[in-house]
DNA sequence: GGCAGATACATGGACGTCCAGGTATCTTCG
DNA sequence: CGAAGATACCTGGACGTCCATGTATCTGCC
């Protein structure tokens, strides 16, 4: 029983035929979205991690100097700054990441990865890749296209 | 500047290419629901409602009672029964919907909607249909790629 | 040089999600 | 019929997200 099948035939029913593809769109993705973040902090979870701090971690990770300001990783990752100083907290707790003064701007924290985040950072990945990114349930082709037709709808709004 | 594509780079410069795409599909769902998210939440909040407590009220609109019981609900939305519980104590709040006791089952509680609450229901739902669901950013063609792949996924994942 | 506005970050609160634990009720089986 | 297990719900807590607010610092203009 496909739920979201319902829901557009109650649509179409309803005399909103014309807009009942977009809803099953829009709801699909929620629901897409629900079971990714479920199988992914299912595998980070022997990490103590959680997919929002394992992308700051691999953020810091691939930066030419394995630091960055909060500012900037916000705008990197698209969340809100107040996201990254709750990850950033957890992550410090853990020893993952460190916190320092910025050199030249006093107003500035630079978050800094730790050999221990990179370490985990690491093996989290390998893991990643292979129960997750590796087999995400869809074939090749069917990944290409979703990933091809979710750029054009970040770049409608306004992504890049 | 696409972030998605700058870790699917990434990603292939560090050997891991092989599972690059799959990344760049988890990472784009997860983006694309937050833009929806942000969407639909922005057309619903003069109705002091969010999508959550929109899809329990169209939920219990378009089922033939009108009512329901918290477990029902939570299977039908596919979240835990402590998300509908927590919908459910807002909802009524606003008096859009109204609990009652199970007529034969003393455990369970019926949740019912109001007058007000299928008023509210439709009125957002119109707004819904023109604002979000009729221009989801994405050509009909790529909608219905879209909820077909999606579809094909939550198939394999076990939705249905 | 000094003040006004912009910027960076942290804190506290709201919301939705989930899990763990507890209570009440139903169902099944001896 | 009565006890054991299953089921339905609620409460409290954790987490990630966002917003509003406050504080410190920087920048630009007079």
């Amino acid at each position: 029983m496909d739920t979201i099948a319902l829901a557009r035939a109650k649509w179409e029913e309803h005399g909103w035929g014309d807009v009942a593809e977009g809803m099953a769109a829009v709801t699909s993705v929620m629901r897409a979205q629900q079971i990714f973040q479920a199988r992914v902090d299912d595998v980070l979870q022997p990490f103590e991690l959680t997919f929002a701090r394992y992308e700051v971690l691999m953020l810091l990770h691939f930066s030419s100097r394995g630091s960055m300001p909060v500012k900037k990783a916000s705008g990197r990752l698209q969340v809100h700054p107040t996201s990254i100083t709750n990850a950033v907290d957890r992550l410090e707790g853990a020893g993952l990441v460190r916190r320092l003064p910025h050199p030249t701007d006093g107003r500035a924290t630079l978050v800094e990865i730790t050999d221990l985040g990179r370490e985990t950072a690491l093996k989290a990945t390998e893991v990643l890749n292979r129960e997750v990114f590796g087999r995400p349930g869809l074939s090749p082709r069917r990944v290409s296209t979703l990933v091809n037709v979710l750029a054009d709808l970040r770049k409608d709004s306004g992504d890049f």
